[in-house]
DNA sequence: GGCAAGGTACTCGGATATACGATGTCCGAGTCAGAAAGG
DNA sequence: CCTTTCTGACTCGGACATCGTATATCCGAGTACCTTGCC
């Protein structure tokens, strides 16, 4: 099981987006930030403006920003635009196969083992849900004071 | 995100094994039961035999049985040896291309964007680690009774 | 009749093809800014 | 000098290649049982 990396890409670009409010920054400026292909970052920017995390404006002066309060930003909102919305495990009804099978039983419902996968992705998806953009951006100024005026005068230069 | 569906046919296949204790049952025994392509069953059997939670024994009345008591194999044990140790985000310490990057600093540990998917990956992991194979199967019982019964007639006929 | 040796059939085990999705790239649609020309 | 139009460059957006991994398969190694021949 392996996550998409974009995931990584789109969770350090929503926080340096919320340094940079009502400024929108473009794709190519956040992939040159990290030393990232610009085309597939620019590819997860946009599976987050579909998912209305982020809004995007064409043309000069154009680039992505944060839609809303980066507070109402959870990671887990980032993992399901990027990865999907799908459960990582798949009961794929075998019971369905077996002797003393219920032909009309939704046993994605009702399999034992697909209940106890599903609580433990819950739990995943709780965790993620507990934490927001504002939150890593918060503890990330406590350890490194500088990182909001770095990321501005990186993206100022750049624009150069 | 997709988990490597031979993850569910490992649980099943271990929850059936659990009915059939000290008796080997083979795979393509093992694959008739939920109608699964035994070749490819095999190899997760295989699988779960070099991590040490079944053991096989080769030639006529061989097959796999578990190689400890159900009730010290884990849903994360098997996730494990199907799926591998590794977990599903990972960081690539992009923090070391921005600006004001420590060459040496180990990115894993301190990026808070990594800190936070860890941690939601723990409790996931501590979810699945707090459920057993005997678990399962004891709460199958509780709502079909049978079934254990109904599994060792299908070995039994399958036999023949 | 009992015993031992060989053959056979059945199992696991790992090496080998194939298909699908993630990764990476490219060109077109849209848009704003600035320049230039006319009033 | 101001206004308006046109051109151009820059952006996002989605369609198109490429690579890697999960999926699926096949044949070889090993073993217990059964048969058969001998004592």
């Amino acid at each position: 099981m392996r996550m998409n990396e974009g995931v990584e890409w789109a969770m350090h670009s929503c926080v340096n987006l919320s340094w940079m409010p009502g400024q929108p920054v473009t794709a190519r400026h956040l992939a040159a930030f990290y030393d990232l292909p610009t085309a597939y970052l620019n590819k997860q920017l946009q599976a987050l403006t579909r998912a209305g995390i982020l809004t995007s404006v064409s043309g000069p002066k154009g680039g992505f920003q944060l839609a809303r309060d980066p507070r109402n930003i959870t990671l887990l909102d980032i993992v399901v635009a990027i990865d999907g919305p799908d459960e990582a495990f798949r009961c794929t009804q075998i019971l369905k196969a077996g002797p003393g099978a219920d032909p009309k039983a939704d046993y994605t419902k009702t399999c034992l083992v697909s209940q106890a996968m599903r609580s433990a992705e819950l739990a995943y998806r709780r965790e993620l849900a507990g934490q927001t953009i504002a939150d890593i951006a918060g503890r990330v100024v406590e350890t490194t004071p500088e990182a909001p005026a770095n990321a501005r005068n990186r993206f100022a230069n750049l624009r150069s």
